[in-house]
DNA sequence: CAAAAAACATACCGGTTGGTATATTTGCAC
DNA sequence: GTGCAAATATACCAACCGGTATGTTTTTTG
């Protein structure tokens, strides 16, 4: 029955994150909320900051890998698994999920710039993921089913980098439907660019119009 | 001579956003800083908020349309006008810009769910980014520099995403090495995806390998 | 030049907030 | 049940920080 303490702190800031940010987390209001005290938290938590290390390392970390996995251990279909994944983000979303922002890009913004140590943890969550894509690619390129002449790595990078844009993008104009054009033009994009189209190689555009929004 | 101080304001809380944004900015260090008192500062400014307003509306807007104001008013060329300014932006990078990101993306995600103005005079600038991309896009469909079946509007949103993505990837990485290889693979991307090539249309991969970093 | 308005200067405040020092309780080994 | 460490409670603090109230100087205007 014991850290169950320490598990309801870190649930409930993360929770708190996912609201406002690591800056506007309070550590006196969760404290009331959570109906514990200072000398709780502080028996778990040195401070504030070794918080957020454990909030990224425990809760982050597992859910930004997990949710890329179904592309691990896998011979042939990252194709069609990556798209899955995105998919999943896009019809996921909510109106709240967009007007947050995803919780990891709102910290690498945030914090990257703030405070050395969560910089690399951020980093690691990162990476964790470039890598999984960066294998699925190259599983993907043996199987036949995406382009041989791609970078995986660059490629990856793209990749990530192309979702926190529409996170970031979509969070401004708060509006869902930015964000889901957005991941479409990213999904029409890997179709033209790193799948090989299950025709002809060189059919030209794969359907890079009627785009609502 | 007036007018002086309120841009001494100005350009002093500017650059602080531009180091750790707007909630880290310190009224209080600045308004010493300048060698100034409160009454200087909230004569001109009525909080804290309002000056952060006033910073995007009279400099970030200026200074993110100009970015692209050489894609304005063209009837051909635009093609290459648009790959000339995100190689600027690629070769203008440094360390310290990349470590600190973009301020624009940075305030998008500190302040979009934060105060709903500073959400609103954010998308402003935004949009006005999209807009002239949307119009330099039909502009250089028009004069055949760029794909007929291509949205518009949606590739407009998708390239600032992907350079918001470029700015907060590689600010987390703190590499400038990443955000090079980043901008190279948006442009790899625009000139497979949105250019039309100069030799025959459907020649397959256009130089879409040997990406270092 | 006098009145008014703009442009500053000075002093102070009150809530917030992360953190600490210390006391008390609980759980468990022996 | 005694002893000990982990776990939790209580009280307090010092700095920070945005903001205000009010006073003084400078500039403008009629």
């Amino acid at each position: 029955m014991t850290k169950i303490t320490r598990e309801k702190i870190l649930n409930r800031c993360f929770e708190a994150i996912c609201e406002g940010g690591f800056i506007n987390l309070r550590t006196d209001k969760e404290i009331k909320r959570l109906r514990i005290t200072k000398g709780a938290f502080y028996h778990y938590f040195p401070g504030k900051l070794d918080l957020g290390y454990a909030v990224v390392d425990e809760i982050l970390m597992p859910s930004y890998t997990e949710q890329w996995s179904s592309l691990e251990h896998k011979t042939q279909g990252v194709a069609k698994a990556l798209n899955d994944i995105i998919e999943q983000i896009k019809v996921s979303s909510t109106d709240i999920s967009v007007k947050r922002g995803d919780v990891l890009c709102n910290l690498m913004v945030e914090m990257s710039n703030e405070d050395e140590p969560f910089r690399a943890k951020l980093e690691e969550v990162l990476e964790a993921q470039v890598k999984i894509i960066q294998r699925a690619i190259l599983t993907g390129k043996a199987a036949g089913e995406m382009k041989p002449q791609i970078d995986a790595r660059s490629m990856a990078y793209s990749l990530v980098g192309q979702l926190h844009g529409c996170y970031a993008v979509a969070k401004t104009r708060n509006s869902r439907d930015v964000f889901t054009l957005m991941v479409n033009a990213l999904q029409r994009q890997l179709k033209e660019v790193l799948f090989v189209s299950a025709g002809s190689e060189t059919s030209g555009s794969v359907g890079f119009q009627r785009m609502t929004g």
